[in-house]
DNA sequence: CGCCCCCACTGTAGCGCTATAGAAACCGCT
DNA sequence: AGCGGTTTCTATAGCGCTACAGTGGGGGCG
């Protein structure tokens, strides 16, 4: 059942079929018409997408590499928003968005073996295999939460400045030792220095260290909830408990505001919590979580929009062009901080 | 760059590079490396995908069909603890999950026009444009949370007896008056006849009609919270106002229960609420939700693996097998449920 | 009436790979 | 030496489609 098949039931060439389905405007609407009645009546479907993508050179998807794991990626509410973001732009363009795997099973690699357009690469280990292979394929990239680099399209979020900010508000206002909340632990500082989290654990310590802050860092594993939980308990019970903590995101703080709560105390009067990203969690905890804003939306939308131009700019032979965006932060002050306990007079602004 | 173009710089002929790309064991180790070597050096990333498909007459993808829109489908974060399933159980056979936009550009129709090995229809009109174009491609097709088709391997939830417990918990514990709030309109009964949505009524109004307790039903739109928040408002301000609510969702469950707080209302002294899926949020409500537990991770497992079999079964050319899973649900009792207010004796058990 | 242009359609040559069958070399054994 | 059996590599023929460069005929225009 191939374009032949239908071509010679209607007695005409095969190129004609394929313009009926693919090219309307290089036929008579007549022919269209009867050429159309006869697949359907044969049950054919259309032209076969693989052998189009072949002939065409392009396959109507783009991959999205999600690291390590597509589990960890879409635990975060705020993950889904993003890809939302992505699939509703790229949709505008006829484009279909695939999850690959970040690892094969051995023989299949899908980031090596998928047939795809081009990639965005979200918030992944530089040294993962699937990154690598996606450049040697020199596919159509970008880069969305990854280190800079300068020959890269990427979309990044100005963290630092998000930290700084959130940081700032809970010296202002007189915190003098603030735990410091992150996940996971990057053991090799060269790759970890510009990661997401580096960067928003920079611009805590741009605000507290130089105003005399004190902070303690805890780091709970990426994956596993609980043991973040400990992790907090564990700062919170120590005898010389700070009276603020920074998260990561607002998952991680609305757990930690949680765990507060059973231990007694307090959100905000005992112990401030502040997270990041805003995600809808944020409206939703209770006490209502301070936060800083990213959105996550647009970082989606243009990230998908960079690669299909950049698509675009490949089919058509132009120049690649490397463009670099980055997005604004906000912090937003909910109730999920005030004043530390013991109140001395708020570093004086 | 092609194998061609690797083989003629080796002096071997392409089929040779093919195999020590596809399959090792058909040269020798030492020749492999040669030509391994001497594709790195020129910057080959291995076989094209988009011909490997061509030949092979296999993707390494398969598609998944969310309706009406990526964005609901994602809205709910038990849809991402599916979707992971999903994606673990196939990348275990080395397939990636493209997610299909249901509706095209006009010219490009990724249903019709993305490659793929087969695809999942998860909670899906019948009569989407996209589901009848995978249809007429004859792809292997799972159907999840979809109206029962005889012909269509499909994985279910029993979700009438999950919601039949519900209710008559409710009933058990002596509520004569039960708000039912669901999403949407399904205006077609047919095609609702055995929707998700509709199973669940059926389920609650099995077990709240014969106890002879009143029910009052109220739709919100799916796409828009805020809407659902505005309509449970109204329902509680009514003068007649139901004791217990039964949601659709958990995600619903929780905003209903914002709105019953905000309204002064307390939860479940006043209103007792009840929801469906057992999502990670329930556990983080105010009070802990009663729910409805389903387990998404099968759901997501099963439909992966029985769309997995269906491909390897069509390439063996072995006789299509019609499998039907249907899945238990359990009644999770937590706090938001409780005698309602007035507190008539429990209706006997 | 003749010229040219445009429309509607066709023929061919790939796109880059792999399946399949088969040739060549090599092995151990009688 | 001769033989079947294996291992290693090669030549060919597609996979199903589309780009591109035609061909022919009909119509507009001078």
């Amino acid at each position: 059942m191939t374009l032949k098949t239908v071509a010679e039931r209607v007695g005409v060439s095969s190129m004609t079929v394929s313009n009926a389905f693919s090219r309307p405007d290089q036929l008579s609407a007549a022919l269209r018409e009867k050429i159309l009645a006869v697949a359907a009546e044969l049950g054919y479907a259309g032209p076969d997408p693989a052998a189009r993508t072949l002939a065409r050179g392009a396959t109507g998807t783009v991959g999205i590499l999600l690291s390590p794991s597509l589990r960890y990626a879409f635990t975060d509410e705020f993950a889904a928003v993003f890809l939302i973001a992505i699939t509703e732009e790229l949709a505008r363009s006829g484009l279909a968005l695939t999850l690959l795997p970040p690892e094969g099973t051995g023989t299949v690699v899908p980031t090596r073996d998928v047939a795809m357009d081009g990639a965005i690469v979200y918030s992944c280990r530089l040294d993962a295999d699937g990154l690598e292979q996606l450049h040697r394929r020199q596919l159509p990239l970008v880069h969305v939460d990854q280190p800079y680099d300068a020959d890269a399209i990427s979309v990044n979020v100005d963290d630092a400045a998000g930290a700084r900010a959130a940081a700032q508000h809970l010296a202002d206002v007189g915190h003098r030792h603030v735990g410091l909340l992150v996940v996971g632990h990057d053991d090799d500082p060269a790759r970890a220095e510009r990661s997401t989290q580096a960067e928003r654990i920079r611009g805590w310590h741009d605000a507290l260290d130089p105003a005399g802050v004190r902070t303690t860092i805890v780091a709970a594993s990426a994956y596993d909830e609980d043991d973040g939980a400990d992790a907090v308990r564990a700062l919170l019970a120590a005898p010389d408990r700070p009276t603020a903590l920074l998260c990561f995101s607002d998952a991680r703080a609305a757990a930690a505001i949680r765990v507060a709560q059973e231990a007694g105390l307090s959100v905000p009067d005992d112990l401030s919590v502040v997270g990041f990203d805003d995600s809808p969690l944020a409206r939703h905890t209770d006490p209502p979580l301070t936060t800083v804003r990213q959105d996550a939306s647009a970082k989606g939308r243009l990230a998908a929009a960079a690669l299909v131009e950049a698509i675009a700019r490949r089919r058509t032979g132009a120049t690649p062009e490397v463009s670099h965006v980055v997005l604004p932060t906000e912090l937003v002050v909910r109730q999920s901080t005030a004043k530390p306990p013991a109140a001395k007079p708020p570093a004086g602004r």
